[in-house]
RNA sequence: GGCGGCGUAGCUCAGCUGGCUAGAGCGUCCGGUUCAUACCCGUAAGGUCGUGGGUUCGACUCCCUCCGCCGCUACCA
């Protein structure tokens, strides 16, 4: 086949080594691996990376924490992702660590080279810093003065640093997407990044830090480390060796065909990549396809809710293929998709189960009890719905190439099944237990039975890539070579060779289970890790508020104020204008309150305003100072104070 | 506020560039079958295809209004 000379690179994000892998990334891999597994499959030279993100300030603190240095901890991280790769049975080439010198020795040279086009120039950074989440922010990020990621407080920061000049090829990386309609997938993220950040005029990237030093160091500033995207996003090729002594991997793979990334990630893989890589003189990657989150029924997944599932436990509990086929079915790859314990069961056992565990089974079954386990090959007499099955194993075949193409993994799942229920159904159609009555319908029954191994066979064939271990448990009880599973057998001139004996007895591929049982042994896993994870992020945060000594308590100047008037703020969904009297004087303080608060409902209220504050302007309004407000579950309410304080009262 | 998307049977969702009686899975009802992991097959119940307009011979599918939800983003000194 000519698809022999093709290659296909693929990869997934290099995941960050700050702790235990959950489901979300879990699922990032195994969607790249049933990619690369296909593409084998169909005569491709694959190349599969993945790898590991071992620099930053997060991953050095947490090292000090348990006594570790960097590299040790680094090392611990990096073979629990590897246990868990084999674990699920991916399909990796190569697993690229940061922390490598084949990486480092490249990543300087990249920088070096970026230094000396002016790419790079060294400026200062002024900004604030969330040290757990390892993210930087500018000011009007933050999330009432903390990470909006993670709410914990934030840190400020300002420093020396490099930056690269972006705003040079943003016309060239327009250019690309409009002559690659498909290089962002899916579509909607491709105009997320046009309109707010490309249209808008990109900001020069900050490319090094000095807060920290566990990272590659710049070539001839050693106080500067290089910051983790041209460190981390340059791992999909320092791998291939681009820039070694040997790099005739990258000769032979690169471009990438895609990246496979999660959907918070796709600003760096589709603006900042493209345009290093630009600035390397070098062809871009074809295609970044972007996949949703893994949400819980009640939101996102986090520690706090109690609501995280870790891979491990699935596979363990209810084996490697039905973890990764529910995870690839349910969720449409692109789409978020939800993650309840009723549905994996039920899928399980809908699905794995009843339809496809169950038709081999019965077919096994069958065989043995008419033919004596024989798959008869010759002297077959066609019944009237062995054609309309074999033209639904074609039709199969045709919609699962195309829809795999495009990555739509949970459409060829449900196009698999329906050759499934397809073919249980030809089974009550042809009523074999009704031919098994007279001599005559024996050669129809042969046909039958046939027919059914092929069915099963040309399934098993397809599944392949989502699952690693039924496939070959289905050939294997029809009595069928492992090599049958080469995706050429699916053509319509494949023949079950003559002789073929299924084995004696037929052993149930996928159990059922008992619903409520399992249900909730997911529901307690999920819960377990809960509690002790709180006390943990409780005890962060103690750790990392910051005293402050009386003097600068006294130095904040706080008083008593009526709130006199109040309106919207145009264009602004958060932001109230209020007009404050302190007693001695009248000001304008613009609050972001009006998610939480009516305009009308404020007016009258005392409050406490912080009256020394350096007056800003927001959306063009001036403010002279700031009001204070408490939250519970995310709820604002203003700190209000007794009526009998009069305004201008100093609050100590 | 800007940009984008979504709102279809009780639940979860398919429905490409407009056209026969709007589909699937699960749940429910009834029936069939016995090879099988109490499985499988079929039938039904009959959803204003979010709202109100418009374009058209004809719209779930195109355009506009509004309501609700979501994503990215800006603004919460």
């Amino acid at each position: 086949m000519d698809n022999q000379s093709k290659t296909f690179y693929i990869t997934t994000p290099i995941y960050y080594s700050s702790g235990k892998f959950h489901i979300g990334t879990a699922y990032t891999t195994i969607a790249s691996d049933a990619m690369a597994r296909y593409k084998r499959l169909r005569g491709y030279d694959v190349r599969f990376l993945t790898g590991m993100d071992e620099h930053g300030q997060k991953i050095q603190e947490k090292a000090e924490e348990e006594g570790l240095s960097p590299l040790t901890y680094v090392d611990g991280i990096a073979d629990i992702a590897k246990s868990l790769w084999k674990l699920m049975d991916i399909s990796y080439d190569d697993l690229i660590r940061t922390t490598e010198d084949r990486h480092k020795k490249i990543v300087e040279k990249i920088f070096q080279k970026f230094l000396e086009n002016g790419d790079i120039y060294k400026g200062k950074y002024e900004g604030w810093k969330c040290v757990p989440c390892e993210s930087y922010f500018t000011e009007s990020q933050l999330d009432d003065g903390n990470c909006p990621d993670c709410g914990r407080p934030v840190q400020r920061v300002e420093e020396e640093s490099y930056f690269f000049n972006m705003k040079k090829y943003s016309d060239r990386l327009l250019a690309y997407y409009e002559e690659n309609p498909t290089f962002i997938e899916p579509e909607s993220r491709k105009n997320e990044m046009i309109n707010n950040f490309i249209k808008p005029g990109l900001e020069d990237l900050s490319v090094s830090r000095m807060s920290f030093d566990w990272g590659i160091k710049v070539p001839g500033d050693p106080k500067h480390v290089i910051y983790v995207w041209v460190d981390a996003l340059t791992n999909y090729i320092t791998s291939l060796g681009y820039m070694s002594d040997d790099d005739s991997l990258f000769t032979k793979y690169w471009p990438a065909d895609v990246h496979v990334v999660g959907k918070d990630i796709v600003r760096f893989h589709t603006i900042y990549w493209p345009i290093f890589l630009m600035a390397l003189e070098l062809p871009l990657p074809k295609k970044v396809f972007a996949h949703g989150f893994i949400m819980m029924k009640d939101g996102k997944m986090s520690k706090s809710k109690g609501n995280v599932v870790y891979p491990e436990m699935l596979v363990e509990r209810f084996g490697l293929d039905a973890t990764r086929y529910f995870l690839l079915r349910e969720l449409p790859f692109g789409q978020d998709g939800v993650f309840s314990p009723e549905a994996f069961v039920e899928r399980i056992n809908y699905d794995l189960a009843n339809d496809l565990g169950n038709l081999l089974n019965r077919t096994i079954s069958m065989i043995n009890k008419y033919f004596d386990g024989e798959i008869l090959t010759e002297d077959l007499e066609l019944t009237e719905f062995d054609e309309s099955l074999q033209e639904m194993i074609q039709l199969t075949v045709s919609k699962y190439e195309n829809s795999m193409e495009k990555m739509q993994f949970s459409v060829v799942l449900s196009d698999v099944w329906a050759l499934i229920s397809r073919t249980n159904k030809y089974i009550d159609e042809t009523s074999p237990w009704v031919l098994a009555k007279t001599e005559e319908d024996r050669k129809k029954l042969a046909s039958v039975m046939y027919h059914l191994a092929l069915s099963i066979h040309h399934t098993a064939v397809l599944l392949q890539p989502f699952m690693t271990n039924a496939p070959k448990q289905m050939v294997e009880q029809l009595g069928l070579p492992q090599d049958s599973l080469r995706w050429d057998s699916l053509q319509e001139d494949y023949r079950i060779p003559t002789g073929t004996k299924v084995i004696n007895k037929g052993v149930p591929i996928f159990p059922r289970l008992e619903t409520e049982i399992e249900v909730d042994f997911i529901r307690q896993q999920m819960a377990i890790t809960a509690p002790a994870e709180i006390e943990e992020e409780v005890k962060e945060e103690v750790e990392e508020s910051n005293e402050i000594s009386f003097d600068d308590f006294m130095n904040i100047e706080l008083r008593v104020a009526t709130v006199t008037a109040c309106e919207k703020m145009p264009k602004a969904d958060k932001l109230l204008k209020l007009q404050v009297d302190l007693g001695y004087e009248k000001r304008q303080v613009v609050s972001g309150i009006a998610e939480h608060y009516d305009a009308k409902d404020v007016v009258g209220m005392k409050v406490i305003v912080v009256a020394n504050l350096k007056p800003v302007k927001l959306r063009g309004e001036i403010s002279q100072g700031m009001i204070l407000a408490g939250q519970k579950d995310g709820v604002l309410k203003l700190a209000t104070v007794d009526q009998a304080l009069e305004n201008g009262a100093q609050v100590k």
